[in-house]
This record gives C-alpha cells, sequence and structure tokens, in this order.
RNA sequence: GGAGGGGUACCAAAGCGGUCAAAUGGGGCGGGCUGUAAACCCGUUGACUUCGGUCUUCGAAAGUUCGAAUCUUUCCCCCUCCA
C-alpha cells in the first residue's frame, strides 16, 4: 500500500478522532491541502509538549501539503482570565507580540520553507479577533451555537462537574476558536484542523460553524494527548519545562531530555518523534534488545530535528564523557568565574547560589546535607567550605555537580 | 437580593487559643539500589543565619489576648440552594 499523510499518522499513532476520516482520505487522495494548528503564545518559546503537533506540521510538509500555523495572539488574550489584571492586559499585548516573534524563529527551524507550495503560512488570529464588533459577531456568528450543545463539550462539563468556575470569556474561548477556522477556510481554503484530543469540541464547532455559514465540508483531526508512564504531563523536568529554544534550554539538556525517557515510553516516542522510515523504525525497535541504546538513538533523531545533527552528535559526546567515563564532556553548561574571586576563595554556598544552581540558599545547605554537591567528584557536605584555586583542575575549570546528573564546568576566567 | 458552606504552603487536605513554619498524601529535591529507566527504600521540602537563633507566612485589614491559622469586626473572593 502507498504511503499517505494518513496511513503514515495511523502507523505512528498520531491518529485519534476524525470528524469524518472516510471524507477527508478522499479528498487527500485527489488533492493536496492546507491544515492548521493553533499555538498558544503566552510564552516566548515553545516546549516539547507542542512538539508531537509540529511533528505532524512537518509530515504534512512531507506529503505535500500546507501547513498554516495559527498564533493565537487573539486568543492568548482571553484565554486565561484568572490573572485579571486589568493593567496587565495591556503590557500583555506587547509581551504577546514579542512572544509570536520568537516562537516564529523556533517554527522556521523546524518547518522547511523552501518549496513554495509546502512552505508554511503563519497566521495571527489577533488580525481577525481584534477587528470584531460585538453585535455583529453575536448575529452573524453566535447565533449559529446554542448554550444547550456547548454544555456538553468537556471542556466546559468537566469544570462545571468539579464544581470550578468558568467565566463568561473562558466559555468564548470555543466560540472564538471555531470562528478562526471558519476565516482561514474563508481566506486560505484550509479544511483540516488538527490539535490534540483536548481540542476535539473546539475543532468540532469549528467544523460545524463551517457547514452552517458556507455548506462546505471542513475536517478536524486530534492527536492523542501524551502522558508519559508515570502519568505526569509531558515536557517537566528537574528543572521545569524542556523549552525548544536553545537559548533557555540548551542542545545538550535536550539530548539529555531524551535519553532519560523511561522505558515505556521509548517505543512509543520514537515513533513520535524521529522520522525514520516507520517500517524499519518498527523493526529497529522489535531486534533491539538494550532498551538504552534505543533511548540515545531517540535522543539523537530528537535532537537532530530541533538542533541539527551536529548538536546532536556533540551532545552524545558529551553525555558519553560525563556519564561513561565520568570526565567532563564539552557540551556540559559551562558557568564562568573570575580569578580573582577565586583566588580570594568563594564559599561553596555563595558559588552555587550566585550561579542560578539553586532557588535559595537554604536549599543549597539541604543538597549539601543530604550529600548532593560534588567539586571534582569529590562529595562536599560543609556548608563553610571555601572554593579557591586549589580546587581548580589542570584545565582551568572546576567540575560541580549538583546531584547525579546536573553537572556543571565553572570555568576560570 | 435571601439562606448556608468555604478560602491553610506547589497541589489536595487536617488543624480551630500556646507544644504550629503548621499533621497526612501527592508532587519536588537529595541519597541508596540500578541501566542517566521504572518500582522500591531513606532523608528533605518558607527565607536568612556567625547554627545560638532571627524574620515573614494559613484570603485582606483592624481588634481581643501575655500569646491567634485558630476568637471578634469589617471587607474581598469562591461554592451550593432559594429568588
Amino acid at each position: 500500500m502507498k504511503n499517505t499523510f494518513l496511513s503514515e499518522m495511523n502507523s505512528r499513532g498520531f491518529l485519534n478522532q476524525c470528524t469524518d476520516l472516510e471524507g477527508l482520505k478522499k479528498i487527500l487522495n485527489q488533492k493536496t491541502i492546507k491544515a492548521y494548528i493553533g499555538f498558544d503564545t503566552t510564552a516566548p518559546s515553545l516546549h516539547v509538549g507542542s512538539l508531537l503537533q509540529i511533528m505532524i506540521l512537518r509530515l504534512l510538509q512531507k506529503y505535500g501539503h500546507q501547513p498554516i500555523v495559527l498564533l493565537g495572539g487573539g486568543t492568548t488574550l482571553i484565554g486565561d482570565p484568572s490573572g485579571k489584571d486589568s493593567t496587565r492586559k495591556i503590557l500583555k499585548e506587547k509581551e504577546i507580540k514579542n512572544n509570536i516573534k520568537s516562537i516564529k524563529k523556533i517554527f522556521e527551524k523546524l518547518l522547511h520553507s523552501k518549496n513554495k507550495k509546502t512552505k508554511p503560512i503563519f497566521v495571527n488570529n489577533y488580525d481577525w479577533l481584534g477587528k470584531l464588533k460585538y453585535i455583529d459577531f453575536l448575529r452573524d456568528v453566535g447565533k449559529h451555537f446554542t448554550i444547550n450543545k456547548m454544555l456538553t463539550f468537556d471542556s466546559v462539563k468537566l469544570r462545571l462537574d468539579r464544581e470550578q468556575s468558568l467565566s463568561y470569556t473562558e466559555f468564548n474561548y470555543m466560540i472564538l476558536q471555531a470562528y478562526d477556522f471558519y476565516q482561514l477556510i474563508k481566506k486560505y481554503d484550509c479544511v483540516l484542523q488538527l490539535g490534540g484530543s483536548d481540542q476535539w469540541g473546539n475543532i468540532v464547532n469549528g467544523v460545524d460553524l463551517i457547514r452552517r455559514i458556507t455548506q462546505k465540508n471542513a475536517f478536524g483531526l486530534t492527536t492523542p494527548l501524551i502522558t508519559l508512564s508515570s502519568g505526569a504531563k509531558m515536557g517537566k523536568t528537574e528543572k521545569g519545562a524542556v523549552w525548544l529554544d536553545e537559548k533557555i534550554f540548551s542542545a545538550y539538556e535536550y539530548w539529555q531530555f531524551w535519553r532519560n525517557t523511561s522505558d515505556e515510553d521509548v517505543k512509543k516516542f520514537l515513533k513520535f518523534f524521529t522520522e525514520d522510515d516507520i517500517d524499519n523504525l518498527t523493526m529497529q525497535i522489535e531486534n533491539e534488545k538494550d532498551i538504552n541504546k534505543l533511548k540515545i538513538l531517540l535522543a539523537n533523531k530528537a535532537t537532530t530535528i530541533l538542533h541539527g545533527s551536529k548538536a546532536a552528535k556533540d551532545s552524545a559526546e558529551t553525555a558519553k564523557e560525563t556519564f561513561v567515563r565520568g570526565g567532563l564532556g564539552k557540551n556540559i553548561p559551562e558557568k564562568k568565574i573570575e580569578k580573582k574571586i577565586i583566588r580570594q576563595g568563594i564559599n561553596i554556598i555563595e558559588l552555587i547560589f550566585q550561579n542560578n544552581l539553586a532557588q535559595s540558599k537554604s536549599e543549597v545547605r539541604r543538597i549539601l546535607k543530604n550529600n548532593g554537591v560534588k567539586i571534582n567528584d569529590v562529595t562536599v557536605n560543609d556548608e563553610k567550605k571555601i572554593v579557591n584555586i586549589e580546587d581548580v583542575q589542570e584545565n582551568n575549570f572546576i567540575k560541580l555537580s549538583i546531584g547525579k546528573k546536573n553537572h556543571i564546568k565553572v570555568k576560570i576566567i
């Protein structure tokens, strides 16, 4: 059977629900289409939580379809009304603009733009949502929605069932998202919206709205929500979110994130986050007995996609050096310290705290007490330890370890 | 608008005059075991500290008291029922 966008979606485990799978298949067999996914713009970067969606955009490109990246500049403004500070809103618009700028850069890295036909189209829904007139909107769009139906959607139902309040603003979110889809089919003939399974309700609303207003057939497709075997949300590490922006989250850290995937998740992740031919990959997974090799494979491939093959190689080498040989690889995060300060000597607590390696000095003390700090691989548990010239290694650095996996090269300048 | 219930640390939830920086569980962090996994076990989990303590925190403010998360008053917010 010939591989198609949908067949590969299926074999990679991306398919969750579709509004009309047969209908979509038909269209995809006839022509290439445009499809969109919306992204949140609350932060200046995306994290791995969005990566699955991005992989799908890449897959669209692979099969000649054109992805539309919708940056929710408009919806983000109302998305989370819990922080309702009226003065903050103005600031926020600016912030969102900046966020959009830096998020775009990440997409430019991850999506191909050479081919005119598959090059991503970026849109900001603020462009149309910002112009909406309330009364007109209610008349033209609002009339297509019934409260009765809206109340049946999970996003609403769950909140109400749990007796958590749902503001009118939030309640409108799904209407706005439906309207987004309508705008995109009108402007770009975008007939497919993709999203995580939590978006199902919103997507269905869009499809319905389009049918009501234009009598056209649009499609919605959702991906499974990735949960870790531990049940936790994907994308968090001990240090917080796993960002896709190299400036906040280095390639080495990114590699480490994948390397630390738990056993149960590796196979799934390999299918999700690497792009080798799916049949080969499946075979490779089945034949490989050493699960750690699969983790390294995953780390290498995933890092290559985001940061390039050189960064992946370097990270792998650094990891090997650090964890297998117990040395210090070259991509180990580095902190600089002036020679002058080392000559005088600096207290271990200060050294760690000042370099933002802990939240507070109390935290440093705690870790020290629990034997979690090492200097040049020797455990230090004396709060009064002064780090000085004597700790400097021949290559002009000090190896500082906090916990088992957190190694830092303190470079003397 | 009326009646009732409630707001406690990252989350859930106990405490209801001193022994409360606040039980317990989850999460986080550190250690052990191991495979940079999971499970499990141990420790730890407000800040600052010259390790003696000091300072700030139980929705907000004011008060009662030698002493308040705990009692009183006012205010804000949330939930349920009625209108």
